[in-house]
DNA sequence: GTTTGACTAACGAACGTTCGTTCGTCTAAA
DNA sequence: TTTAGACGAACGAACGTTCGTTAGTCAAAC
């Protein structure tokens, strides 16, 4: 027997994998041991299926936002922002690849809000790189709009290539993007 | 009346925007002023349609790596990379795209075919920064595998936000991407 | 100078399949 | 006894593809 959450759970990994167009309804039944139309009981259409987990991904990244602690210097709070995305991403990965690569498959108003969404977050990361360099905790002539799109494209390519069991930590990669960002 | 290659053109052009599963045939077609079927006097099927247009990304990144000069050292041959790759991105972004985010869509060979491609590819970044390591042309500490993850992060990226009538410049650009990588 | 034949591009109808979704029914637990 | 979850059949629409056909072009053969 399954629940509301299964269904939303295997969507996710489903659209992570193959994306939303690639996924049919009939398959995410397979991965559950369902027909097809048991999955009505549970959700109301597939469109709904994918705004639950965009959503998801969504509330990870506010979350991870509202975790650092804002009393921090520039720096710090960076910091923090950065080590922050690297949990979300690894921790979550199917709402994050669907949240990043499957929104352009919702309706105009909600791919408009995440859009949004997106722009807040990024807009968290400018924020402690201009504090940054002007308390001094980042290097004065840092460019707060062009560091934060490198770093958030950085942070965004993580679930490509690391593995937990790699090379690196996940505090020393937090490291080593923070050191690409200031010096 | 339409080419084969007015037909490449805008599959390339759809499979950017609309990704491969979320272009149907007939609007396609339509994008043409054709109907579906006459799309089939130009082509065999609509994986070829893929296959091709990811051909010619795999091929515009590999021209782009030839023309970079042998002779130099590690820190300008990484600045050819990164020039050259920029160029490729933005001058030719449906290509791009669909090799970046598309390949998932191809037979299994075919993809295999180009992740090697993209490994070989990163290579030769690697290859650029270990040499400057060496050479005195770029921090000699500098971890070779991880800078070129984080470049080629942050060029792959740029299709996503850069603007030619910005306020950078694609020299601008690249003097930034290269001052991240030689810190 | 006309005719022939190969070739290209496009047509419209139709193929079998898959798509997301709906419906009424059954079963087992509450 | 009610109800939630799963079932199986069915829906119309859309999918990629194939088919036979047609109109137009162009060069060689007559």
């Amino acid at each position: 027997m399954n629940t509301r959450e299964d269904v939303v759970a295997a969507a996710g990994r489903m659209f992570a994998r193959y994306g939303y167009q690639g996924t049919s309804m009939r398959e995410l039944g397979r991965e559950l041991g369902l027909l097809v139309s048991s999955l009505y009981s549970h959700i109301g259409s597939k469109q709904d299926l994918l705004l639950e987990v965009v959503a998801r991904g969504e509330e990870l990244f506010g979350a991870s936002v509202k975790r650092v602690p804002a009393g921090a210097n520039g720096r710090e709070r960076l910091r923090g922002l950065v080590a922050g995305h690297i949990d979300v991403v690894l921790d979550h990965r199917d709402e994050v690849r669907t949240f990043l690569n499957e929104a352009r498959s919702l309706d105009e108003d909600h791919r408009a809000r995440v859009v949004e969404a997106r722009n807040r977050y990024e807009e968290s990361f400018r924020e402690a790189i201009r504090a940054g360099a002007e308390d001094g905790s980042l290097p004065p002539e840092t460019d707060a709009a062009l560091t934060a799109i490198f770093l958030l494209s950085v942070l965004n390519a993580l679930d490509r290539w690391f593995s937990e069991s790699g090379r690196l930590s996940r505090r020393e990669l937090a490291d080593a993007v923070m050191s690409f960002a200031a010096r």
